[in-house]
DNA sequence: GCCGTTTTCGGCCCGACTGTTTTCAGTCG
């Protein structure tokens, strides 16, 4: 459910694009600006303007007079005339083409006019066709990242982020569950095993009905009758009894069974997989003389389970397991010898040591996240603002990281005498230089209580060098924490290429932590390296890298990662209390 | 186009990198 401030934002975005396009400067930034401010409003900005008018959308930080008519123009008629002005100028899919790393706005307008390049199709079509290197100011290598950049657009299209999904589907499950019909109901797939990216939805019902175990067919219609009509549903692929499928306005495609109650759990372990997971069990009660379906487990023509997922892990002699850990990477053998490791839970989480305030020109002060992480039940919060080498993020150098410090010392003599435990820690984060070294003295790290460091320029270096880069940042003593440790953006680009093995010992050695980064498209450290750290010994630590007070919620998304990793509670840095993570930090 | 304890006009969002050039444009964070 894509709301009205994202698909105003969307609009913004665009215009910002066009106007681009134009060598018109400051403009652009004050549209995306706004589109910024406005995906991250807690309010839908329809109830804003309903409320207040267009003298209350002025108030937002970002929005003038101007911005706030294109919104009122948009509510009242669902378009914006500016918008189609710009793009009837150049007529392209510039939100799709930009998509493709490397390609910026004054690029898609060149090739719009020498090649009449309007989409992603036709883009590719003249890479292919060798028609963009020949044209002035492009070339060889142009050509050919603009390719890659298409081929890794496809890999991953037509999946989407967990963290954009997760809400969707409480959406769609809260809607269900108002259902009088129905009776239990759980999301299945990938989903439920909170992998990265989520190609389809699929949901598991069953019906309410004590008497009659098998679903009749008018209680499962209205549920299906429901279900297809709601009104996001933008095409319905198929309706029937105990299966729908749609496709919502966002793209999103989601199924909806209706399963027996007696099955439930059979269907549950079936569905939600992974299929490699389920190919082994079925083994196992194939060995013990069972068939494993989705509509239970069966002892000749006898069901001898199916209500749970326990009860039938259960007759399997196996421990019941985490969907996040069914991928048949040793869980199943570790299960049949009761010995899964204990995987860690967002309860067993103290606090966040990597988040953005606005001295960096992030959105809310440090009060402000500190509120909001006390609501969250967290003992800490570590302030780790960018560092002076990323000016566009308003990087503070020591000077300010010093007054910063001024700040966060008199807000925790307040939490001291309100009695609250809660503290607020200066961490910083740092950037790693194309040398290795690190942006800001080893006098003003000294003084923080604790640094982080990240990469956030040169991504293409070959690996040995980046490997070395990093390594040489780990050997500084005031480093504890390396950001994003892969750097990599879902969707949009791939990691950068580093030895991980080298990385972990070194880690190791240095005893340097590695983050597990709770951003959507971040999710970096991913399952498999989390994995990896933890059999090397390598401790991590559980960030957000929240640029707003609600993106702190980010943190159940690494918490996710970390259990697809089987990340303990013993591996992860910020699950200790405050006195032992600060003692661990010095 | 937005903003303001440097306030109603004149600053903002800079610097590195890449790939293309032969002095620079476009992109990214």
């Amino acid at each position: 459910m894509k709301n009205i401030n994202s698909k105003i934002a969307n609009l913004f975005y665009e215009i910002a694009n066009f106007l681009k396009m134009e060598e018109i400067s400051f403009k652009p930034f004050a549209y995306e600006r706004a589109a910024l401010t406005l995906e991250s409003l807690d309010e839908d900005v329809g109830r804003i303007y309903e409320q207040g008018g267009k003298k209350a959308l002025e108030k937002i930080p970002g929005i003038g007079k101007s911005i706030a008519e294109k919104i009122e123009e948009y509510l009242k008629t669902g378009e914006i005339k500016y918008y189609h002005k710009l793009k009837k100028k150049v007529p392209i899919d510039i939100e799709e083409l930009t998509r493709v790393e490397g390609m910026g706005p004054k690029r898609a307008k060149i090739l719009y006019e020498k090649l009449g390049i309007k989409n992603l199709k036709d883009l590719e079509k003249k890479a292919k066709a060798g028609k963009i290197a020949p044209l002035f100011g492009f070339g060889e290598k142009t050509e050919k990242n603009i390719l890659q950049g298409i081929s890794f657009l496809k890999k991953s299209s037509g999946r989407f982020l967990l963290g954009e999904i997760l809400p969707i589907v409480s959406e769609i499950e809260k809607r269900l569950r108002n259902l009088k019909e129905i009776n239990e109901i759980s999301v299945a797939g990938s989903i439920r095993r909170k992998k990265e990216t989520i190609g389809d939805i699929d949901f598991l019902v069953t019906i309410k009905e004590f008497k009659k175990p098998i679903p009749t067919r008018s209680s499962a219609e209205k549920i299906m009758d429901f279900f297809v009509s709601m009104k996001d549903v933008i095409k319905v692929w198929g309706k029937g009894p105990t299966k729908s499928s749609i496709r919502l306005e966002s793209g999103l495609d989601i199924d909806l069974r209706v399963v027996p109650q007696k099955s439930y759990g059979a269907a549950l372990q079936y569905f939600t997989g992974s299929k490699e997971h389920n190919i082994e069990t079925r083994k196992i009660a194939m060995d013990m003389g069972l068939k494993l379906s989705e509509y239970g487990l069966f002892k000749g023509r006898k069901m001898i389970a199916g209500r749970s997922e326990k009860e039938i892990y259960r007759i399997l002699k196996m421990q019941w397991m985490p969907p996040e850990m069914r991928e048949n990477q040793g869980e199943i053998e570790l299960a049949r010898v009761y010995k899964l490791p204990k995987i860690v839970e967002v309860s067993d989480i103290k606090g966040d040591l990597h988040c953005h305030s606005k001295w960096d020109g992030g959105v809310n002060s440090i009060l402000e996240l500190s509120e909001e992480a006390l609501k969250m039940e967290y003992k800490y919060l570590g302030i780790s603002d960018h560092t002076k080498f990323l000016r566009i993020e308003h990087g503070l150098n020591e000077k300010q990281l010093s007054l910063q410090k001024k700040e966060i010392d008199k807000l925790n003599s307040e939490f001291r005498i309100q009695d609250s435990e809660f503290r607020v820690f200066q961490g910083a984060e740092t950037n790693i230089l194309k040398d290795g070294s690190i942006d800001i003295k080893d006098e003003a790290l000294k003084k923080l209580d604790y640094a982080i460091a990240g990469i956030h320029s040169s991504f293409k270096m070959r690996k040995k060098e980046m490997t070395d880069r990093i390594i040489k940042a780990m050997k500084n003593p005031y480093i504890k924490i390396i950001s994003h440790p892969t750097g990599r953006i879902l969707k949009k680009r791939d990691e950068y290429q580093v030895d991980f093995p080298k990385i972990l010992r070194a880690a190791k050695e240095f005893k340097t932590v590695l983050e597990i980064n709770s951003y959507p498209e971040r999710l970096d450290l991913n399952d498999n390296k989390i994995r990896q750290a933890k059999e090397a010994g390598v401790k991590m630590v559980i960030n957000t890298d929240a640029h707003h007070k609600n993106q702190l919620h980010y943190m159940e998304l690494g918490v996710f990662q970390a259990r697809r990793g089987w990340a303990e509670k013993k591996d992860i840095i910020n699950t200790k209390s405050q006195d032992k993570l600060l003692k661990y930090l010095k």
